[in-house]
DNA sequence: TTAGTTTTTAACTTATTGGTTGAATACAGT
DNA sequence: ACTGTATTCAACCAATAAGTTAAAAACTAA
């Protein structure tokens, strides 16, 4: 489970973690800020942003005492590159699958662990 | 974590998962030929296979002794969706993500556990 | 230096995950 | 009825995840 698409899956498989990416797609915001709507101590939601950041998904930069939290879109780009692979299905057109598939023997760990 | 999109993408944050989806994409196949390529136990395909039946990625059908699986791109086309809403951050242009944003406000968990 | 704010770290608990092995089930063929 | 093949189930184990509380760290402002 340590290769990238993994780690950016698995990030997204909680739907706090998705709701503070949607917060912060209307703008960056403070840990304190993104943490307020929910009803969990704030370590937890410092823990939820640090898997975030760990997937890639997003930065930080510090402002004084505040740790100033930002989307970066790279790894949802992955996302919709795996995913737009699979988009042929439901279109009835599997030519553009199959090159995705070859290209992917490479990248995409499918024996491991 | 009991919600559709957290589902699925819990099932597809593992490597094997997503092999054995890419190799359903090229057509059906029993539990045994979904296996024959890793090096863990049938059982343990077989519980790979459980996770992406109970996120809905494949169906399956049983022939005889066989149980042939077969992809479904329904949780697919979630994700799809749920990363398009997103896809405009790569393309200068939000008036999307907003509403998809809006309309996200009911459907996705965003307070729960 | 002291006090307040913001965030992270550490230690702990509980539940889930991904794997194992061995037994059970389901069906086919002789 | 027996044997072989395909798959799942049950019990177990080790590692990880998601939360908690309490303490530490980083910084600001008097």
């Amino acid at each position: 489970m340590t290769d990238p698409l993994s780690l950016t899956f698995s990030a997204l498989a909680d739907p706090t973690r998705r709701a503070i990416l949607a917060r912060l797609a209307q703008g960056q915001a403070s840990v304190g800020e993104l943490a307020a709507p929910y009803d969990m101590s704030l370590a937890a939601v410092s823990k939820h942003i640090k898997v975030l950041e760990n997937a890639g998904l997003i930065s930080r930069e510090k402002d004084a005492q505040y740790r100033y939290c930002k989307l970066q879109a790279g790894p949802l780009q992955d996302i919709d590159g795996w995913v737009g692979a699979y988009r042929d299905l439901w279109r009835d057109n599997l030519d553009q699958l199959d090159a995705y598939l070859a290209d992917m023997q490479r990248s995409d760990d499918t024996n491991k662990q």
